[in-house]
RNA sequence: GGUCCUGUAGCUCAACUGGAUAGAGCAACUGCCUUCUAAGCAGUAGGUUUCAGGUUCGAGUCCUGACAGGAUCACCA
């Protein structure tokens, strides 16, 4: 049993003696308490005065006493107003850091029998991956991990958006102004030819607006009547049409397109284990839209389009199959929720998709229950905010957009600078040097993007957003290589750590419980991270973890200590945050150097 | 216009889900490297939590109404 544990039960047997009251477990909540106090954890009394019929200070104190007669871990108690401090006896942070030092496996909690999809990245082939996309890769990544933590069996898509009339465009731009260019010939990764051709065709497209304007059409004619347009749409039906030129097109620009997407994931450090295509799946879901109205959950207007009804849910009726019987955005992932369904059994399914969507899944799920579907209470949208720029909202077709590869770049080229500033770099050979920038570089980036609460928009200023101090990344990396040359040093001067017992330890400073005390709430924080489906808390953890270790680091010189179970209490602790930080940054997808 | 999201220090973010005097980092200022890595540590300064009401022992957190920013409301995806 945990301390937490044995004070909830503590709380309620004094509630059952003194006050003849049942008070269930899950309804004891302890706080921890405030520097400015004397105590570990507080047990708020206010709410239950009734119960008490007594004064905050008489009920605290009553229930304090209780505790420091009953319960083993407290020690003693004060009470300011009506909230009861717990003091508890200090030597209890040696027996919880044993018990947490034995776990060979920390941060990894049992398996539940439970299957989640988590669907992430989803690009569209036209063009690469910008900002945005890195936002969306690292969260989705990280959730996925962070699920796995929690005892889920998870399953990581990609569902790539591979057809439609923005592929057409590129592919239009491509045949007319591309000269048989290749990423070979050009020297230019697959991603960003196609996305060349995307750029150069709303140019083009652009012109002949103009044109047409000029002729005296309105501004909605000429888009509609511009030849590039027309080619597009033209080109959109021959591929509904399976006509092998440009079937025969679609397929070597998406062979350039991938070849580029599969360097930038590796970069990113993100992978799948399912890749779906909407050129596979945009027929389907038509079958649940009959299945829908035989259940009486759709209904047909009289133009023969089929439509749901979800005004007694708040919303508005939603079109489901259009007039002509031809699918629309929502009947497709109808469609892919039920065949995620059927190819792995899930029981819960996580879509990473930013929350201009959120009106369309809001609508999709309500939808999928409606239907009774046995994974519909399970159906979750990780909504996330933009990522805006100091100069306004990224588009693409304007080229205003940060490049996912550039940035990367950028960030690993800073990281580079920065050391060699340092001077950190003896001793290193220049692969060594290079995998070092990679980690530095890649890890205040990923820091950057997963440290804010998922669902808030945030800034990006390219000129001084990443910093290498404070709050980042390498700050973590840092702690982490801070302890790793401790324990060289421990190995090296043959500290006897691993398998120590620490019984004899009689003294606990400070520092070093509150260490204990940060490093006992890991798998509680990866829970909260996993019900919340939120890196960012497992990031603020990590970083008031490190935190905490170099307050410690700077108030206990480890290898001055004369007492040798002190000496090795202390390099164990090292060892062990230090496999804390190492085990929750890699749930953030973010690897930590041996030495920086 | 309807719906949803957001609003906390100059800037970027926290606040254990309603608890005590709202905390970190950056930027500014002051100290600390002949002792384990100074990408660090200790400290100073910085706040009417957008505003106005309400609920209660207690509100940044819940409710109502303003204000500001954003998204969305297509037989587009």
């Amino acid at each position: 049993m945990n301390i937490q544990e044995s004070i909830h039960n503590g709380i309620q047997l004094a509630f059952q003696n003194i006050f003849n009251h049942d008070l269930p477990l899950e309804q004891i909540s302890l706080a921890p308490t405030r520097k400015e106090f004397e105590g570990t954890y507080t047990f708020v009394v206010f709410p239950y005065l009734k119960v008490s019929k007594a004064t905050p200070e008489v009920t605290a104190n009553l229930i304090g006493e209780y505790l420091k007669e009953n319960v083993a871990e407290v020690a003693g108690f004060n009470v300011v107003k009506g909230f009861l401090n717990l003091e508890l006896n200090n030597m209890i942070w040696v027996d919880v850091f044993q018990k947490l030092f034995a776990n060979e496996n920390i941060g990894q909690l049992p398996a539940n029998g439970q299957k989640v999809m988590v669907e992430y990245s989803s690009p569209n082939t036209n063009k690469p991956l910008h900002l945005g996309h890195l936002r969306n890769n690292f969260l989705g990544f990280s959730v996925a991990n962070i699920l796995e933590a929690n005892g889920y069996e998870v399953i990581k898509a990609n569902l790539v958006n591979d057809r439609g009339i923005h592929i057409c465009k590129s592919m239009v731009a491509y045949q007319h102004f591309g000269n048989e260019e290749t990423p070979e010939s050009s020297g230019l990764k697959g991603d960003h030819l196609a996305g060349k051709y995307y750029v150069i065709f709303d140019q083009k497209y652009k012109e002949q607006i103009a044109e047409l304007k000029e002729k005296g059409q309105s501004e909605d004619e000429a888009k509609k009547n511009a030849p590039l347009f027309l080619e597009a749409q033209e080109m959109l039906r021959k591929w509904e049409a399976n006509d092998e030129e440009v079937v025969s097109l679609w397929k070597q620009m998406n062979t350039w397109v991938y070849a580029g997407f599969e360097k930038t994931y590796q970069r990113m450090g993100v992978s799948f284990d399912k890749y779906y295509y909407e050129s596979d799946t945009y027929l389907l879901g038509k079958d649940i839209v009959t299945e829908g109205l035989e259940k009486g959950v759709f209904f047909k207007k009289e133009n023969g389009s089929v439509w749901v009804d979800l005004t007694d849910e708040g919303l508005d009726e939603k079109l489901v199959l259009r007039g002509d019987g031809t699918s629309v955005y929502i009947t497709q992932d109808m469609g892919t929720a039920d065949l995620k369904y059927d190819d792995f059994g899930i029981s819960k399914s996580v879509y990473v998709v930013g929350n201009e969507q959120d009106y369309h899944f809001d609508v999709l799920f309500k939808i999928m229950r409606k239907l009774g579907r046995p994974y519909g209470e399970g159906l979750y949208h990780l909504s996330y905010g933009m990522v805006d720029l100091p100069t306004g909202k990224m588009k693409s077709r304007e080229g205003t957009v940060v490049d996912a590869d550039d940035l990367m770049q950028e960030m690993v080229d800073t990281a580079a600078q920065h050391t060699k500033e340092l001077g950190k770099i003896d001793g290193f050979n220049e692969e060594q040097a290079a995998e070092l920038y990679e980690t530095l570089g890649m890890g205040a980036l990923k820091y950057f993007l997963l440290k804010v609460d998922p669902k808030k928009r945030m800034l990006f200023n390219p000129q001084e957003s990443i910093e290498f101090q404070g709050n980042t990344g390498p700050f973590i990396q840092y702690s982490h290589a801070r302890i790793a040359s401790i324990l060289r040093k421990a190995e090296q001067i043959g500290v006897e750590y691993k398998q120590a017992d620490f019984s004899k330890v009689n003294k606990v400073e400070e520092s070093e419980s509150s260490l204990i005390y940060l490093l006992n709430d890991f798998e509680k924080k990866i829970s909260q991270a996993g019900l919340d489906y939120s890196p960012a808390i497992l990031a603020q953890y990590l970083f008031d973890l490190a935190k905490e270790y170099n307050r410690f680091y700077a108030d206990l010189p480890i290898f001055l200590e004369n007492d040798p179970t002190i000496l090795a209490f202390r390099v164990a602790l090292s060892a062990h945050t230090a496999k804390t930080l190492r085990k929750g940054m890699q749930l953030l997808g973010i690897a930590v150097p041996e030495r920086m």
